[in-house]
DNA sequence: CGTCCCGTTGATCCCTATCAAATGTAGTGG
DNA sequence: CCACTACATTTGATAGGGATCAACGGGACG
């Protein structure tokens, strides 16, 4: 049975990184695509997980939800990562919701498939272990952060690492390339809808930053970046003369 | 050339399971012991990952400086546990340091090695794929609770690991197996260390904990699960007296 | 054009960090 | 064995960052 899925889509992924052509089309020739409207669900915390998935277009947000029902978004999908790999880890079940917030295109394979994937190329094991390691990394810096920054700071970091890897130049500044909530923005840093639109205000007030319903863009990246790093934001001065060099999410 | 490690003493680690023993000889053959007394580190921020290593015995934290010098401890390494494990991420240097807090043992090999393991044996390769997994829900788990909780419930929590992994049922009740300070809690939970002491003599009055220096006894366990899940407790301090009445709006 | 959502803003409160000292405890060397 | 020192812990007082409570305004979409 053939897909009309085209080898060069999953190629450039990390996860298939240094895979033999013929593996590849293995692989692709199991996937099933689909796709997501906003606010459609992948899979819910504590289901059995059946499957794992590649985001190939769009964005998604995993959930945690609390036993008193809030939700911290644990971690954004962007195009090209692996989610959902709970099996890979021994898991029956998935330890997170996920919901696309904009129009998403995912491809999925049984979860089956993984260990076949994993014992048929070495590469591949390899690929996985590093991905998994690299979001630990995040979660230790998002727990360093949690622990010692003020709200501020860590919705500066926020907002910054979404234009890092989800920035689009516009006329006005760098823009957040999908609708994202307040709300959102909270789950993510840890913090209530109010203070995060209180201090987007502040920003925008300042000339840091252009706000709209689920919008966000930067016109002022270094100034954001000193917010960020807990250093006072003196006077209004100007500023374009710097890079970003943040950590993902 | 041969060395006097055991096969034993392996064999039972998770990283190690079902891994063949004629494996296991090889590995073994490469190790290096060394032994850590209490304040010793094993290696640090930033260092070039050289090694890989293994917890024998004792007790270990992994700690992240904050570029204001507070430390965070973004992890507690029991007997069995693999860690430093860098460059399997492919990273070139370590994110963190390690400490020991009491005497302990570990065993160490070289980064290079951790390749030869993984392409020789695919169980390996699994098993680290799973610990690293497990490590990062641990990872998001702690992120959630960072978010929505309160101090009380995630002292609690801390104090309730603890003695589920390192606990010794002693006539007082249950104590924290090595030395730990009021401080080392503070870094585990992002908090500080008056907040800790506070909570601890509270939770001491009211006959839940002994506390001595680097020492916690747990004697109601249950009473502090009942913290850890934000219920609030309206037991006397007396000896025994159980609970029977709660009744929060 | 009405109805959700999303966002903004004010007022208030309280948890917890901070600042500041005193007390206790292990360890060491004379 | 004791004095000395370094480190751990306890406790009080105070202030402030944010959560919480409460309304209202505004854009999007059916």
């Amino acid at each position: 049975m053939s897909t009309n899925i085209p080898r060069s889509l999953v190629k450039n992924l990390d996860l298939f990184r240094a895979v033999p052509d013929k593996d590849l089309d293995t692989v692709l020739s199991i996937a099933r695509p689909m796709r997501l409207n906003a606010g459609d669900s992948v899979f819910q915390q504590g289901q059995n997980a059946e499957h794992f998935f590649v985001l190939l277009h769009g964005h998604l947000k995993v959930l945690q939800t609390t036993a008193e029902g809030e939700q911290v978004m644990v971690r954004y999908v962007i195009p090209g990562e692996v989610f959902g790999i709970a099996k890979a880890m021994r898991r029956p079940t998935y330890p997170a919701s996920c919901v696309a917030v904009e129009e998403s295109i995912v491809l999925a394979w049984p979860s089956a498939e993984w260990d076949r994937f994993m014992t048929g190329n070495l590469q591949f094991a390899a690929n996985a272990l590093q991905a998994v390691g690299q979001r630990l990394q995040d979660a230790h810096t998002r727990i360093k952060e949690l622990s010692t920054e003020e709200v501020e700071q860590r919705v500066a970091r926020c907002i910054l690492r979404l234009i890092d890897s989800s920035g689009e130049k516009t006329d006005d500044g760098i823009a957040i390339n999908f609708p994202i909530t307040r709300q959102e923005i909270a789950e993510m840093t840890g913090t209530t809808l109010h203070t995060v639109s209180r201090l987007l205000s502040a920003w925008k007030d300042r000339g840091l930053v252009i706000t709209g319903r689920k919008r966000v863009v930067v016109r002022k990246v270094d100034d954001l970046i000193r917010l960020a790093e807990g250093e006072p934001i003196e006077s209004a001065g100007n500023s374009s003369t710097r890079k970003s060099s943040v950590q993902p999410l």
